[in-house]
DNA sequence: ATGCCGTGGAAACCACGA
């Protein structure tokens, strides 16, 4: 079972990169965050033409989340995160697929740091904690994953000195990301690598890519169901030097079947 | 230290991203 996440910052601009992604890397599921699209510009026969299930939570211009599957049915469980009814943005989306419940998110980016996105920032990540404490209680195989604009630790920046008063990097949200581990997850990433640089984004501009100037922010926190049979996982580098790429790549981890 | 790049959407600029 390969399970992969992929922030593909507007899933029409980028639809030819994401079916060739998929066709080279064939994970059975796949998480996608930024499809800055609303429900129904979703490329939903190009990507049921790829082989792929697909429950989605689109939104005009902004946001946007879905769960692909190849391998069974996405049962929807929610598509917000609970705690908040004002909160419009389509940052979430849960499902039973092949008996794991999968969390798919894409966390707030919070900058400029003071202000009221960090504010809300906070508050979304005080709702996903609180979510994930519930869905631990069930004692199921779950995962989290996604986007969630933190890097974890100094190991997860290029330059950490030049981040620590940016919305991905303050302390107030490496906190908030340690807290939420410390409830019983696994950041499989660093689990399977504990002292490699592993970075899941570069930026467009100052040629990042070419010098490894990147970040480690989208993860997956897995359940101790799901941590035992964590085999392997990466990062499909090399997708984001394709032309009309993200800035992120795909990350992925394999997951054994008994 | 910075939006230098890139997207979507509206309108030939702006909001937003990390």
């Amino acid at each position: 079972m390969k399970i992969a996440t992929y922030n593909v910052n507007g899933i029409n601009g980028r639809l030819a990169v994401l079916l060739r992604w998929l066709n080279e890397a064939k994970p059975d599921l796949v998480c996608l965050q930024e499809l800055k699209a609303p429900n129904e510009k979703f490329p939903l026969k190009a990507i049921n033409d790829a082989g792929y299930s697909v429950k989605w939570h689109g939104q005009k211009s902004w946001n946007g989340v879905a769960i692909l599957s190849r391998v069974g049915e996405i049962q929807e469980l929610r598509r917000v995160l609970p705690g908040d009814p004002e909160d419009s943005h389509s940052r979430y989306i849960e499902a039973i697929v092949n008996n794991m419940i999968i969390g798919c998110l894409y966390l707030p980016n919070g900058n400029p740091w003071p202000g009221p996105k960090f504010e809300y920032k906070l508050k979304w990540f005080k709702r996903l904690t609180a979510h994930a404490k519930k869905l631990l209680a069930e004692k199921v195989p779950v995962a989290l994953i996604g986007d969630f604009n933190v890097m974890p630790t100094e190991l997860d920046v290029y330059k950490p000195e030049r981040w620590v008063n940016d919305a991905l990097f303050r302390i107030e949200i490496r906190d908030a990301f340690k807290k939420l581990v410390e409830q019983g997850w696994t950041d499989a990433i660093r689990k399977l690598y504990p002292k490699e640089r592993i970075y899941t984004f570069w930026d467009y501009f100052r040629n990042a890519y070419q010098r490894d100037a990147g970040l480690r922010i989208d993860h997956f926190l897995l359940s101790s169901q799901l941590k035992r049979k964590l085999v392997n996982a990466g990062v499909d580098k090399h997708v984001r030097g394709w032309e009309k790429t993200s800035d992120h790549a795909p990350v992925w981890i394999e997951l054994k079947d008994k």
